[in-house]
DNA sequence: AAGAAATTCAACCGCGACGCA
DNA sequence: ATGCGTCGCGGTTGAATTTCT
């Protein structure tokens, strides 16, 4: 049994993807917008699983892509969210405009983790490689994630300001994000702006609903509220979202 | 100059989460 | 409540490129 396939293999392209289809993809983009992955590549005329189509777009094609090479700053910030978040790419991506999951990944697996050996660190758990069993005194570990209460890590994705994520998931009412005053201390909020919002230009996605009329991905329950400068309870200070 | 080894990074795969009927 | 279809994420792979011997 198992789960049917994403798409029909047999007639698709696999690897590297060539200039013209990127042309392709990236002309459907600008006439259609994102969305519907699946049938994306018939409407566009690729001979491409739609997994692929999202992931080449989202990866090199997407117009507010930085690429080049990563700054200090980026350095340290990979550092500091990487020991609060752990491996959660998409939300470290999303504090770093312009920076992808996937290149952030590759990233830390490439130059971070080994800047962090040299400096006597354990890329994982971020304490010092030879401190044994030493706790070190309120040092978050990834590999016993804390998360903000109320909330997965989905929620904590970014997405514009006031939106909900950009996963085009739902999230309960509930789900505003705050943090216990003993993590905020020890993770350094203050020291670190945990804004979880993406910046402008990048536009939620668009996609057709099933009456046909072109929607941003997100649904009516997505009442998160991400617009706050510290992270704190949705209609709480310094939200300034208009969605109650 | 040539081959080997190491590194980089685009792309793929499998799974879990979510939306909708 | 349930099942199906789709999306997005994180881990992994492997071809291309660079560095070393």
């Amino acid at each position: 049994m198992g789960r049917s396939p994403c798409c029909e293999k047999a007639h698709t392209n696999k690897g590297a993807w060539t200039k013209e289809e990127d042309q392709r993809l990236i002309a459907h983009i600008k006439d259609h917008g994102e969305g519907c992955w699946r049938s994306l590549p018939k409407a566009a005329g690729l001979l491409r699983c739609g997994k692929s189509c999202r992931l080449r777009w989202i990866n090199y094609l997407r117009p507010d892509l930085k690429r080049g090479n990563f700054s200090d700053e980026e350095d340290e910030l990979i550092i500091k969210l990487h020991e609060f978040l752990g491996n959660k790419w998409s939300l470290i991506a999303g504090r770093l405009p312009g920076r992808t999951d996937n290149e952030i990944k590759n990233y830390w697996n490439t130059h971070v983790k080994r800047k962090l050996l040299a400096r006597g660190v354990d890329p994982q758990t971020h304490r010092p490689l030879n401190a044994g069993t030493t706790a070190v005194q309120g040092m978050h570990t990834p590999s016993s994630p804390v998360v903000a209460s109320g909330a997965s890590p989905h929620h904590l994705a970014g997405g514009s300001s006031c939106s909900p994520d950009a996963s085009g998931h739902s999230s309960d009412a509930d789900d505003s994000v705050s943090l216990p005053p003993s993590l905020a201390g020890n993770l350094g909020v203050g020291m670190i702006d945990l804004n979880l919002s993406i910046s402008p230009p990048y536009q939620p996605p668009l996609s057709r609903k099933a009456d046909g009329v072109l929607r941003t991905g997100y649904s009516e329950r997505q009442k998160i509220c991400l617009c706050l400068n510290r992270l704190g309870l949705h209609g709480g200070e310094g939200c300034s979202c208009e969605i109650r």
